[in-house]
DNA sequence: CCTTGACCTTCCTGTAACTAGAACCCCTAT
DNA sequence: ATAGGGGTTCTAGTTACAGGAAGGTCAAGG
């Protein structure tokens, strides 16, 4: 296969691909003579992995750490569980951080009558006149 | 002020003030005879109002937007207004995202006994092995 | 007067994870 | 032969700065 269809395939783009390859997060693929990367079917898989843990959050470095746990048949389940808590725990923070800010800017929005007139307690609060 | 004084002042790094003068978030201030950059009183205001509206995720360029209106003095408030509410569309849409990857996530980890043996679902899940 | 240290200046590089685009080559079908 | 739709490499741009180098400035102390 060649990169246009294993990117139809994955649903990953050929220049993130290519990407990934120069990043060294999947290995360099065969080529034909012509210089055209040819891709196995474990080359397809690998990159379904990635997509779908890049879709989970994972970045590219977290990835690159649970290939190489996927690849490595003897490592402890515990590793990868860790990894995977670290990042439910990034989450909970953030989603800490979003709903902190949201009550925050829903007060504001909602104190703003939103018509036009110039008078507005969202701008004058920014402003740190409410101090 | 000097840049230190103002940004001990405000929380905004000095390379930040740098920065924001660059993208010509903020005026050039005046100079001193040696080239040290004079902030006034109204720069420091500034600076917090970029602060508090970079606390809340505004992105620099809405910064820009809500700076303008907020020296506009006959802007309508619907205009601020309605930044707000695109910005508050943007955090639900991201705290469900959050939420949906962490509910993933958390039946994975759950599913995952982290011990030392090398069986992993939460691997297997990412390599498709699942589907 | 000179030094020391903290501050300031500009400029360059690096970050994350790609995307856009240029300039060019290859392959297949008509 | 040519047209189209692949592919190739390379460079630059994105966001919002941080780090660091090389060098000028300022106030205090010996």
């Amino acid at each position: 296969m060649n990169i246009g269809e294993v990117a139809a395939e994955t649903g990953v783009t050929a220049k993130s691909i290519r990407y990934y390859e120069s990043i060294n997060l999947i290995p360099a693929p065969a080529r034909t003579e012509s210089g055209y990367r040819q891709y196995s079917d474990r080359d397809v898989q690998i990159l379904h992995f990635i997509k779908r843990a890049r879709g989970l959050g994972f970045s590219v470095a977290e990835v690159a750490e649970l290939l190489s746990l996927y690849q490595d048949r003897d490592r402890a389940s515990a590793e990868v569980k860790g990894i995977v808590e670290a990042r439910l725990a990034e989450i909970d923070q953030k989603i800490s951080e979003l709903e902190s800010i949201r009550a925050t800017l829903r007060t504001l929005a909602n104190r703003c009558h939103g018509d036009d007139r110039p008078d507005c307690p969202i701008l004058d609060d920014l402003a740190g006149l409410t101090n």
